[in-house]
DNA sequence: AGCACGCCGACT
DNA sequence: GTCGGCGTGCTC
């Protein structure tokens, strides 16, 4: 019997050991060991036991044998991955830019910290009974085809186009039934919050014990425990937030990604790795392969694009099937209404609007996309501008005289005087939802109002409280964040007011105009979901753009044509690909001085290589210090993903060996490739 | 010489 | 991360 030997990553969260060690398997444990299991191992000289992921599995050793220790054996009540996913952690390390123990850690599931709770199963009343599924033709069309192609042996990504209400969730579930039916499992992909019991229960309904939903709300055990179920086969359908991806399934046939646009579904910490990307990668990977859907009725440029160049197929539900028509869209010119000398932040129109509603009885949603009274307060005196103290941002005023930081949530107390200067004429700029909020009380004081934002939502429950008593109408208007555009169905509202549309069209990055688009297709997709016709309002001081025209006659293809030209001038994604260095100091001087060596570390590697890849920068960041740290960053912009990631493990190994010769001080890099977000 | 402390590098 | 090796420098 010849010996097994295993390369394992050590659980050390440092880049010197972030490379795999060899160790020889015990035969009591040759059947058991796995690529992706986690295993204990005698580490470094005290011979420390520790955790490590087995990523590799061989019978000859690559050194001298007697130098090799033994595994000890398996973390207790842990359990062993699937192999196709440490290969797609290492994609994502080499993708995405991370260390290979922070990729494995964030496909592999956590192990298990305590017991398993006994107590009820909660949502054990799922024994609804089965609706049954009856689909228009173009549902049938899309969920045929693509069911068609999976037969003969086609495993593609597929954008499902449609309208808010107009069914798309029936085709998952026909596709989903289908795979089960040839023995595969399903992994449907949903926006972080947006989980509405309608769609929950639909679910549940059709697939009963078998499927399993993940959310922020359980906790480590019960993650566990549903990882746990399906690795054993005993779900087959798991619905969660894009972490949801690395369900160890051992036969996924079909990976949906629903409203695919959203922001959610990129990670904001390392490796900064896109759901969409990541879910077509891991149908690579996975045995057989997998289908992927996409569905939305705002898509992405980045499948639009793909749908256009042929890569991906392509289904358009077109009918809105609850019922209602499509809204009546109004575009507001707010230059227009200050010269008439309105200087509320409600149009004439919308308020108009929103006084026909209330004697209606009907319900109106009032979207601004800021929180908080005010965007700054400042001195009509002497023009000072208060600012958080830690970042380079103004502070927002809030209720209660608080001023507080939305970066690094600092709070302080609002002078009456102004500290500069001591007048007393210190002001509030920019309407947020609290000052909405309080104006709507004061103009409609028989109306009954609902808040939604980050600050009403931050206890556990709120959110699915404010939804839901909107939703049995306890409250006549509803204002809030973009949080409140998301997916929920509303059959009371005949009116959506916008009040500031321009407000995500001016964050300086190149996603604004997409953002914004979808913003307002999704608020406008609000109205008039019942019996009553709907009717949208949207504000705006630049009523010309194309987002905002495009948006209001709710013409996706003009859009991305206008929006793809834009692309393709400037070589932004999807048309190309960008990767921001981000580099992060407590020192500003040492930060921008390692970010100049970078770009010439950049410049000299690229030398024989012009014109394939631009580099911008270094420049400090749009916000250049958060929470006392300094940022800068450096954009490389590449349609080649291979060079961007060999210039991004160019910059890794500089400031590894710099971090080595303590010359890197405190200085740290971090990458986002095809930013979502404004850095 | 003898020892405390701290930095550095290796860890299979 | 954690340990030991080894250099520095202080003390008896």
């Amino acid at each position: 019997m010849r010996d097994l030997y295993a390369d394992v990553i050590v659980d050390i969260s440092h880049e010197k050991v972030d490379h795999p060690f060899t160790y020889r398997v015990p035969e009591a444990l040759a059947d058991t060991i796995r690529v992706g299991s986690p295993v204990l191992v005698p580490f470094g000289r005290g011979n420390n036991e520790r955790k490590a992921y087995v990523t590799g599995l061989s019978v000859t050793p690559p050194m001298d044998p007697s130098r090799i220790k033994e595994i000890t054996g398996i973390p207790d009540r842990d359990l062993p991955a699937e192999a196709v996913l440490v290969q797609l952690a290492a994609w994502m390390k080499h993708t995405y830019g991370s260390t290979m123990i922070a990729a494995l850690k964030t496909v592999l599931p956590a192990s298990r910290t305590v017991r398993v709770r006994t107590r009820k199963e909660e949502q054990a009343e799922p024994a609804a009974p089965a609706a049954p599924l009856s689909l228009s033709d173009e549902q049938e069309a899309a969920a045929s085809g693509i069911l068609a192609d999976f037969d003969a042996g086609i495993r593609k990504t597929y954008l499902l186009l449609g309208i808010t209400g107009s069914g798309k969730t029936e085709v998952y579930i026909r596709c989903i039934k289908e795979m089960i039916a040839r023995g595969k499992q399903a992994i449907v992909l949903i926006p972080e919050i947006a989980l509405s019991w309608q769609t929950l229960n639909r679910f549940t309904s059709h697939f009963g014990d078998r499927v399993a939903v993940m959310h922020s709300m359980l906790s480590k055990g019960e993650r566990f425990e549903h990882f746990d179920k399906a690795r054993r086969g005993e779900i087959d359908v798991i619905i969660g937030p894009r972490s949801a991806l690395f369900t160890p399934f051992p036969n996924p046939g079909l990976i949906i990604i629903d409203e695919e646009h959203e922001g959610s579904y990129k990670s904001e910490t390392m490796p900064k790795y896109h759901a969409r990307e990541t879910a077509e990668e891991l149908a690579r990977l996975v045995p057989g392969g997998a289908s992927v859907i996409l569905g939305s009725a705002t898509p992405s440029m980045e499948a639009m694009d793909r749908v256009q160049r042929g890569e991906y197929g392509f289904y358009r539900l077109t009918k809105r099937l609850t019922g209602g028509t499509l809204p009546g869209v109004e575009i507001v010119d707010l230059r227009e209404e200050l010269r008439s000398g309105n200087r509320t932040p409600f149009s004439r129109s919308l308020t108009k609007g929103i006084e026909e509603r209330l004697g209606r009885g009907e319900q109106v949603m009032l979207f601004i996309n800021r929180r908080g009274m005010a965007g700054f307060v400042s001195c009509r005196s002497c023009g000072h501008v208060f600012k958080c103290p830690h970042c380079d941002v103004s502070l927002s005023a809030h209720t209660g005289g608080r001023l507080v930081c939305h970066y690094c949530g600092h709070e302080e107390e609002q002078p009456a005087l102004c500290p500069k200067c001591g007048s007393k004429y210190v002001s509030s700029f920019r309407a947020g939802t609290e000052a909405i909020e309080e104006k709507i009380r004061r103009m409609y004081p028989a109306a009954r109002v609902l808040r939604m934002d980050a600050d009403t939502t931050r206890t556990k429950g709120s959110y699915d409280r404010i939804l839901s008593a909107f939703a049995k109408r306890e409250a006549d208007i509803l204002v809030g964040t973009q949080m409140i555009v998301k997916g929920h169905d509303f059959p009371g509202v005949t009116l959506v007011g916008i009040l500031a549309a321009d407000l995500s069209l001016n964050t300086g990055d190149y996603r604004a105009a997409e953002r914004t688009w979808q913003l307002i297709v999704q608020a406008a997709g609000r109205a008039g979901r019942g019996e009553a016709p709907g009717h949208v309002v949207i504000q705006t001081y630049q009523p010309e753009h194309y987002a905002v025209r495009l948006a209001a006659t709710q013409d996706i293809d003009a859009f991305c044509k206008e929006e793809m030209t834009y692309r393709r001038l400037l070589h932004y994604p999807p048309a190309s690909h960008l990767l921001a260095v981000q580099i992060y100091a407590k020192q500003a001087p040492s930060g921008e001085a390692y970010a100049a060596e970078l770009r010439t570390l950049f410049d000299g590697a690229l030398q024989d290589r012009n014109g394939d890849c631009t580099v911008i920068g270094p420049a400090p960041a749009a916000i250049g210090r958060i929470a006392d740290v300094y940022r800068f960053a450096i954009y490389l912009k590449c349609a080649d993903t291979e060079l961007l990631a060999s210039l991004k493990d160019l910059a890794e190994e500089r400031i590894n060996e710099d971090r080595a010769a303590g010359r890197a001080g405190d200085v740290l890099l971090q990458f986002d490739l095809d930013p979502l977000r404004g850095f």
